[in-house]
DNA sequence: GCCGTCACGGTTGAC
DNA sequence: TCGTCAACCGTGACG
């Protein structure tokens, strides 16, 4: 991976740490390429936002790249969701056990049947929807090869009628709510009841409403609370060492505002890394060797006694500076930038006292209102 | 200077 | 077990 060292002369992270754990943007900020942003970071993008700073003025004091910062909040404005989408993996399937069982079933029932017909046989009798029907060449494909050999038998005497049994039941079954479905193959998890389904994309906020609504982000504790950001995103394991934030607010291992776990969990489009971990330990997309600093990481974690990673900042309480956001951190970190930079940079849009507080209060971040 | 958009290089995970 | 593919990511540049 080529570091990108350019920039910022006064960056605070030493290059052996970069060089492990990420690399350096243009603010200052570190990232890990082809990686999502921690959801705290996300998460204040959008608290940000919703306080009325301006996305370049987020971009600066999170070191995140305005386009970064541009996308997630159209993402959150689009979806309500301020988590990243499902990386990796492949389309759910679409030609679940049922979808060829039904059509073997239209093919026994009518041995000359045409794909396109069994196609609209499958949204007729409901069997599909028109986001997880198969394609015509799907259907081929599995009439070659799962059902050619299917020697149509005495199917006449069921004459040609569609097996309606089954048509409304599948929907159901394999309610993809495609592509952030937790898990796209249908063989292994469905969706839970009673979550949407939708065929579009960014289903996250319709598989898992309310949470992330600026209502919910602004004045539910639940959402906010570290414990559920943390069980929503996969930062965790690191989070711990987010400090007191993170953890004193913990309501339960297995619940976060009533939302059980497991529902969050599949919800959470990565799969997480250990059940043992905390509940708060995400569906975390990031491996432990993938973690790096500002990802979390506990400051100390990567940060060797032997490197000074303070920061451009004044926040020795946090060794990491602004570059672990630790949640608690996260004004810190601002803090800090605002020391170190507000004198090379025109004044940006500082939080007054009053939108700090009402930061503190989000989620009980127990952000310092200490500038120092 | 701000902001939306896009190409790019990268990661991830199902197949 | 490994390669492929297609999804996603954030950055940086452009207009």
């Amino acid at each position: 991976m080529p570091k990108q060292l350019f920039c910022c002369l006064e960056h605070p992270f030493p290059y052996s740490i970069i060089q492990t754990y990420g690399e350096v943007n243009q603010l200052g900020g570190v990232f890990v390429n082809g990686r999502p942003l921690p959801n705290a970071i996300r998460l204040r993008i959008v608290e940000l936002a919703q306080l009325g700073i301006r996305p370049c003025d987020i971009s600066r004091q999170l070191r995140v790249s305005h386009g970064c910062v541009s996308k997630i909040l159209a993402r959150y404005n689009e979806t309500g969701s301020i988590f990243p989408g499902a990386i990796g993996g492949s389309k759910p399937r679409v030609t679940t056990p049922n979808v060829v069982k039904n059509i073997r079933e239209y093919k026994q029932g009518d041995p000359g049947i045409f794909a396109w017909e069994i196609r609209d046989r499958l949204l007729a009798d409901a069997v599909c929807d028109k986001y997880n029907v198969p394609s015509v060449s799907s259907i081929s494909r599995i009439l070659r090869n799962k059902i050619g050999n299917l020697s149509p038998p005495n199917q006449y005497e069921n004459g040609k009628q569609a097996p309606p049994q089954s048509s409304l039941s599948y929907n159901h079954i394999y309610p993809y709510s495609y592509p952030n479905a937790m898990s796209p193959s249908g063989t292994k998890m469905s969706n839970p009841p009673g979550v949407p389904v939708t065929g579009g994309h960014v289903s996250i906020s319709r598989g898992w409403p309310s949470p992330h609504t600026v209502s919910n982000i602004l004045g539910f504790r639940a959402f906010m609370d570290p414990s559920a950001i943390s069980s929503a995103e996969g930062y965790v394991p690191k989070m711990e060492d987010w400090g007191s934030v993170n953890r004193a607010t913990f309501p339960s291992a297995h619940g976060v505002n009533g939302i059980d776990k497991s529902s969050i969990d599949a919800d959470i489009k990565y799969p997480q890394p250990s059940s043992t971990l905390s509940s708060y330990v995400p569906a975390c997309a990031y491996s432990p060797s993938n973690q790096y600093g500002v990802y979390s990481g506990p400051a100390g974690s990567y940060v060797s006694p032997g490197h000074h990673w303070q920061a451009q900042g004044t926040s020795h309480s946090h060794p990491g500076g602004g570059v672990a956001m630790h949640p608690s951190d996260i004004h810190s970190s601002m803090a800090f930038k605002h020391a170190v930079r507000d004198g090379d940079r025109k004044p940006q849009s500082p939080l007054s006292k009053q939108q700090h507080e009402a930061l503190s209060n989000v989620h009980g971040l127990n952000l310092s209102t200490s500038s120092s």
